[in-house]
DNA sequence: GATGCATGTGAGAACGATTCCATAGCCACT
DNA sequence: AGTGGCTATGGAATCGTTCTCACATGCATC
């Protein structure tokens, strides 16, 4: 059932059935023709044939590390609720935490215009990434990180950790962090450095070995944890990057006989639902992930009509919750 | 540039760069030529033409209730990581727990050949969803659901749930039940269902005013967990629905001075990550969400390739976790 | 030398829409 | 009467592919 098999029906052109369809004029009584045949056929429009000819696809292509996480099933979850109002729908790209898949995936986005823009919910950012991005011939949007020349909405990762380290700070002395690679720049390094900061401005000197690294996972939170332990006996204070570390860490205090927040504090970063249901309940920072999500999707809708505009590069507010793992 | 432009830089017809580009018959010679001028040019087939031509998108159509929960995000990613290998992509249809946006997607999906199948993680199974499925003219699979008549990817929510209470019973006498509403056919009636034929097997009767109903998610379980401790004053075992429900539920009982597993013995369903973190740990049913996932997508692939199949049912196994939260 | 087969090529017809253009009736001005 | 501006319509071009033909070569076969 296409176009011409309704036309020839309705006993009118395929001209006047498109127009009737869209907006130009056709008079009452072919109008009524047309919807009475539409409405008896059950005939919809061709949207392939749409897109070849309007060259849109309505479809805009969401880069994603992994989707089982809270962080980024949350900001899909704006990209998506934000894309649908205006009829847009989302194209997922899985890149499992595989940078070259990233890079991989933009190309196949690219192609033969598959979509009409890209949200790269991005890590690494290396040559080859930038490279990939310039040959972009879509609106682009980077969520979560802040890649200087792009559009980007990001997470204000450093105040959020430098504010926490503070509060933990006015009631101790002996502080330790546990990051993720540095090669993740939000996370990795904005995060650490919020930490630093805050640490030089309590005038407090941090031991190297009091710096451990871990995956984005509560078990490897737990076995930092269990480093810094052995290596700094006296820490009363554990900064983490994330909840799921965090999480990972009080279980190793737990273990390890050392009471929180009394022996030692520690903090998460994310507000993840579990935050609030752990013992003692976890330090963190609230992070608007789903909101940050809706505003990528702004951004790039506003890129999509009129792609000339200037990049845009939003930091998102946070909130520090203060609970029970600090004093 | 497209195809023409091609064909005249490398001095052939547009069928012959057609041919190069898919398979038959090209002389070493001018496949030389083209290959030259695709490089150059950095040449793309359109895939919006290639669809119209082909009829083919490459796309599969998953929708789900909402992205932001452990299930579900796992059997996205389980769809996604075995649709990848044959090189098709997702488009993303969230409901956000609306019913009517799942037909509104189903028809959307079904428009002009948007996608060549569909996966849905349903919940509730109207009429009008009824009819709107008769209506697809591509593939389609349920995950998560057992719908008689369509090919489903399910769990074992039944037995999962019978053989934790029988775990629980073997030390106990005063069941309770927090389940969902019943208009979820896996987790609202066959795991309440498991739970029920638990009881009687032992000889208890349960009280009806032992089975409550919660959200799908802690704070809800919380106040279910603490009409029941109001209702059932004695009350030794709470079999929860979902790990979730189970996480409120431990949070009430340790706000009313109970014990776990001591005074009153809790179950989950779904063995999420921090059923291992929280205090205690919690008993419950691993489901291979991601598993079911990557069945779902070879389910549907299958029939992509050939159609006229027969529908695939298939009972995902379960594994029962013995933790702290049951004597 | 007619026939068959494998290789190689290009013209042109789809696929199913949208849109430019030409045409034409009708009405209202000057 | 001539001009211009509306409404209304259909023909034909266009988007960028793929695929069916028709046709041409070269070579082996009967």
């Amino acid at each position: 059932m296409n176009i011409n098999e309704i036309a020839k029906r309705a006993g009118v052109s395929r001209a006047t059935v498109s127009r009737y369809l869209n907006d130009g004029y056709v008079s009452q009584e072919k109008r009524a023709r047309i919807s009475r045949v539409i409405e008896e056929t059950g005939y919809v429009p061709s949207s392939q044939a749409q897109q070849l000819r309007n060259g849109k696809t309505h479809l805009v292509g969401v880069i994603i590390p992994k989707i089982n996480s809270q962080s980024v099933s949350r900001m899909v979850e704006g990209v998506t609720s934000k894309l649908a109002e205006h009829g847009y729908q989302v194209l997922l790209a899985n890149t499992e935490n595989d940078a070259n898949k990233e890079i991989e995936y933009l190309r196949i986005l690219n192609q033969g215009d598959r979509v009409d823009g890209i949200i790269m919910l991005g890590t690494i950012f290396t040559d080859a990434h930038e490279k990939a991005i310039e040959r972009l011939r879509v609106p682009f949007v980077v969520l979560d990180q802040n890649f200087e020349g792009y559009s980007c909405i990001y997470q204000d990762d450093y105040h959020a950790v430098r504010d926490l380290t503070q509060l933990a700070l006015s009631t101790a002395r002996q502080p330790a962090y546990i990051g993720v690679l540095k090669n993740d720049q939000a996370v990795g390094v904005m995060r650490r450095q919020g930490f630093l900061d805050a640490c030089s401005q309590a005038g407090i000197a941090v031991l190297p070995k009091a710096i451990e690294t871990a995956n984005f996972n509560s078990d490897s939170g737990y076995l930092a944890a269990e480093r810094i332990l052995e290596r700094v006996p006296d820490v009363d204070t554990i900064v983490c990057a994330t909840d799921e570390i965090a999480f990972g860490a009080i279980m190793c205090m737990r273990e390890y006989g050392k009471r929180v927040p009394e022996d030692v504090q520690i903090t998460g970063v994310g507000d993840s639902p579990m935050s609030r249901i752990i013992i003692p309940t976890l330090s963190t920072a609230h992070l608007p992930f789903k909101t940050s999500g809706i505003k990528a999707a702004e951004a790039l809708l506003s890129l999509i009509v009129s792609p000339k505009k200037a990049h845009v590069s939003v930091c998102m507010p946070y909130e520090v919750f203060h609970r029970n793992s600090l004093r």
